[in-house]
DNA sequence: CGGATTTGACCGGCGC
DNA sequence: GCGCCGGTCAAATCCG
């Protein structure tokens, strides 16, 4: 090794083309170097070139100084020795010297490289973001336009759910072992549901997951789903509308844990369902005029639908505030939306306030209610919005279909459900960024109480 | 005993 | 007008 690269430097080309690169690198040492080389070279001309021979002769010339000093005249060999490993080590350090040169100037070029190509990834980030925005936007405006564009057929929620699947792209590859969030805002402006006028219906599905079923079970809540479309003529004669909140929460219980009270006042099977449906009241105050529903869903008995309606009269526990909150959110999330522009401006709510939309708060949506200082309930949540502000008077009745189910699906790896542990990425999971992690913890915690967890 | 639940009867809207 | 259906009422019953 060394004596190959000493056999390089005889080579007066070589020595030559070294030299130019120490001077222009290094200079001082390294020319003085390649210069004892070319006495070298010059003074052993005849001498047959070995590398080892080569260095021998430098050596005679070189260690005149060191040579005398330490060899003292002495012995030829020991006098040749001594300088011979001197200038080979010199030799050396000059060559890593020059090496380190060359890598710290090859180390500057790609430190520039790399901060450039930096500089670009992040430059790209910024554009696919800002191009990712503004196809969200698009989707929601597409979404909006749908659910407009329905206006008018006789179309129904499950109409509008599978335009919504083909639209909405499922984040986890349209099946997993996680919460499917849907959320549905139907809008009504007929005397009957199933009438062919004006029925608006749009939802937003986080996830496409068994899709099949749960679009039928959703088209099945709009459809069979009574009560919650008045007709044409009590919404005119009364200026009477409704807006309703549906849940769909697997939950083992009879009824889950919103937070609130309830009194059951009847109970009724509805066609086309053999589970019976319930018909609860509040009763944390008097007068309270909030009423809810609950039904299993027929096709995955699991599956308790709970449908609220009616605005509370009352301050209500934390649960149900978080829960209404949560709900409010979606609901505003769709109210700020450039479609329905009236009811953007009613609320104050503008598109920026979107984009801040992880932390749109249930009181932002109705701040109409001065005697709220918070939506304190799924049914303000929707009526909070609802009669008194939500809704003008030729506004028709709403309603929200806000579900929550947990799909096993052998292909993804069953996920962590992270009741009142991680909310972040609960709303990771939920598809749901809008959602305000720490209300959305308190609502599943309410939704899926500890007892009731797998 | 008071509150909650059950359950059959009743009411009103709507389609036929 | 009749029947169907969803929603509500209220008496009976249950429960802590």
């Amino acid at each position: 090794m060394e004596a190959m690269d000493l056999s390089l430097k005889m080579d007066p080309s070589e020595g030559k083309s070294k030299e130019g690169e120490g001077e222009e690198d290094n200079g001082g040492e390294l020319v003085s170097g390649d210069n004892h080389d070319r006495e070298v070279e010059e003074g052993c001309s005849d001498e047959v070139g070995s590398g080892v021979e080569v260095a021998t002769a430098e050596a005679e010339e070189i260690g005149g100084d060191e040579g005398e000093e330490e060899g003292g005249g002495g012995d030829g060999s020991f006098h040749l020795h001594v300088p011979q490993q001197e200038s080979r080590s010199k030799y050396e350090l000059n060559e890593l010297q020059e090496e380190m040169s060359r890598i710290r100037e090859e180390n500057n070029v790609l430190k520039k490289f790399v901060d450039q190509t930096m500089k670009e990834y992040c430059d790209l980030q910024m554009r696919v973001a800002l191009i990712q925005q503004a196809n969200d936007a698009t989707d929601r405006q597409n979404l909006l336009s749908l659910a407009g564009n329905l206006s008018g057929e006789q179309t129904t929620a499950c109409n509008s759910t599978e335009k919504s699947k083909e639209m909405t792209p499922s984040p986890s590859g349209g099946n997993g072992d996680d919460l499917e969030l849907s959320l549905m805002l139907q809008t009504t402006t007929t005397g009957r549901k199933d009438s062919p006028i004006g029925r608006q219906g749009m939802i937003m599905s986080s996830k496409g997951s068994h899709l099949g079923n749960r679009l039928e079970e959703r088209c099945k809540m709009a459809r069979v789903d009574p009560g919650g479309v008045p007709s044409l003529s009590s919404l005119v004669s009364s200026n009477r509308s409704k807006t309703r909140v549906s849940v769909r929460a697997r939950v083992e219980g009879a009824t889950m844990n919103d937070g609130c009270q309830w009194r059951k006042y009847g109970q009724k099977i509805a066609k086309g369902n053999p589970c019976p449906r319930a018909y609860y009241r509040c009763t944390v105050a008097s007068g309270c005029p909030v009423r809810k529903q609950v039904q299993r869903c027929l096709e995955d008995m699991s599956i308790l639908i709970t449908t609220y309606e009616g605005t509370h009269n009352h301050p209500l526990p934390v649960g149900a505030t978080a829960m209404a909150s949560t709900a409010s959110t979606a609901a505003s999330f769709m109210l700020v939306d450039s479609s329905v522009p009236s009811l953007s401006n009613q609320y104050g709510i503008s598109g920026s306030s979107l984009s801040n939309q992880y932390g749109i708060s249930g009181s932002s949506l109705n701040p109409s209610l001065g005697h709220h200082s918070q939506i304190s309930s799924p049914s303000v949540a929707n009526g909070g919005a609802g009669r008194s502000s939500y809704i003008n008077p030729s506004d028709p009745s709403r309603e929200f279909i806000f579900g929550l189910t947990r799909i096993h699906d052998p292909e993804h790896p069953i996920k962590q459900f992270p009741i009142g542990n991680s909310s972040d990425s609960l709303s990771a999971q939920m598809g749901f960024p809008w959602i305000n992690p720490t209300k959305s913890a308190a609502l599943l915690s309410n939704l899926f109480p500890t007892k009731d967890e797998h």
